[in-house]
DNA sequence: CGGATTCATATCCTGGCGGTATGAGTACAC
DNA sequence: GTGTACTCATACCGCCAGGATATGAATCCG
């Protein structure tokens, strides 16, 4: 049962980013323009990209491009597939090097305190190889751990874990950050009702989204965005003319260490019990 | 932050699937005739990956090939960056039939007896379409799942969850099936220690492994081995010569669909629909 | 020490892939 | 309705990537 449905040659790496660049941008000359290359040959490998799959990826008139049912499949396929295939080369660029390290993805302030704790469990083991901390924003993590540019990421409960494998470490509260001179701020205890239609970070148009805490604190004291900071967060940057108020019914955040699912490395390995360990401890 | 440690050119599928050749055989020759071709354009297309990686992948001498530790990152990565890309090209093809289907994998007679309903609940929804059963051996839905033969699956705990969503249906308890004439079987129950030392169906070697359940009930029958079968399936199956046990301490087995997590079929969705609420209409 | 085995090197040649020039179909202005 | 601009397809050319064959070099073994 080798290849048992076989119905043509094969598919190239070079094909499926032709025709990513093709499905983004519904227009094959800005596809040509964004690959480097001439429009004719761009057209001339789809057709054949096509006529491998036996399948019609595009609808096209001389003056409109769009996804058949087919191309939006390979599409999602075909992200996937290239992803895999950088993330192999990336890990393996990583392996050669004389000393690899391993290579820490977090979000800068949210790893509840236990990070120096982490990291003195994990070099005591004799797996330990030395740490690069990688850090990064809001979802970099599961990218980077996808890519191969991380080997092993500290997170807050990741929203999308294809291909990770995930072990949670500690759940604590959310709080919610309020100027302190918001009518809100008198009391003690908030409910999401209360701040219903509020402006989150994530709310702002990506010209003027936050980009890390000053600037959240920035935002929060003026009073134009809330903010959820976990409890351990808030608690370790108390801070002038904003105040912390617990929120009865917002949903807690939970700390995780994860990894890619396929990993066989004895440093992550020796990282996830470290990790696993001091929140045992901790907790 | 297109492409930062750009340290060459492109790897291509062509490439990885000569790497994978070569790191499984451990031979230049066997792996050349393996990929129907000669022995020099390969030793020089590792080479020249090699030299785009800048990573040494193969320890060699003329009398040995082996690899080194960035060869053995590269080859379970390159693995699962085939997979990906085969993946595509599978579902790409279906995809573009005239009358796509819902490939349901799954392992016969594992179906805890929920599939007619499951089926019944799938039809009456708006987003169904034909289905086609997979039938296949133990482990082969995850494969059939991954490398897109199958676009759902139907199966007890799969072990390797690697980038599958999983949702379980049922959690079943497991019996010990026995022939009619062993020692035990005047036992109303048993523990794991009973049956300390027994073969079970998977420790025989592949070549006198049993195939289907009419293979285990004779092996089981004459003594040869013993089974955990989830206690639905035994229910289903009364057999003489074979008697069943319930077990104290054997971990129970549940159902679960699975698809591939990066699926978002309308067909796909309406299924684990129906199979969520099938399952939980009959628990 | 000689033969067998196996990976590397040298050289040739074909076909795939990219480039340029041009054709053909469609939307839109007026 | 017709011209114009836009965009995808076709035709053709040239180069080099990648495969084949022949041979060399190194190692193991008797």
């Amino acid at each position: 049962m080798s290849t048992p449905e076989w119905s043509g040659g094969e598919l190239e790496v070079r094909e499926l980013r032709y025709f990513v660049a093709i499905a983004e941008e519904l227009h094959f000359g800005r596809a040509a323009t964004r690959l480097g290359m001439a429009q004719p040959p761009l057209s001339r490998a789809i057709r054949e990209l096509e006529r491998r799959l036996g399948a019609q990826l595009l609808e096209r008139t001389t003056r409109r491009v769009s996804l058949t049912a087919a191309g939006d499949v390979l599409l999602r396929d075909a992200r996937v597939a290239l992803e895999a295939v950088t993330a192999a080369a990336r890990r393996t660029r990583h392996a050669a090097r004389p000393a690899p390290t391993l290579r820490v993805a977090l979000k800068a302030d949210y790893d509840a305190g236990l990070l120096p704790g982490i990291l003195a469990a994990y070099h005591e083991q004799a797996a330990a190889i030395a740490v690069d901390l990688l850090l990064g924003g809001r979802g970099e993590q599961e990218q980077a751990l996808r890519d191969g540019r991380a080997d092993v990421g500290l997170l807050p409960t990741p929203a999308e874990a294809r291909g990770l494998d995930v072990e949670p470490l500690l759940t604590e509260p959310r709080l919610v950050a309020l100027a302190a001179t918001d009518p809100l701020a008198d009391r003690p205890t908030l409910s999401l009702a209360d701040l219903h239609g509020r402006l989150l970070p994530d709310d702002l148009p990506a010209s003027s989204a936050p980009r890390d805490l000053a600037q959240i604190f920035m935002l929060v004291e003026l009073g134009t965005i809330i903010w959820y900071p976990p409890r351990s967060l808030a608690e370790r940057h108390p801070r002038l003319g904003v105040v912390y108020r617990r929120v009865t019914d917002l949903t807690p955040s939970t700390l995780c260490v994860a990894w890619p699912s396929d990993c066989r490395s004895p440093a992550v390995a020796a990282f996830v019990r470290a990790a696993a360990t001091v929140s045992a401890a901790a907790g």
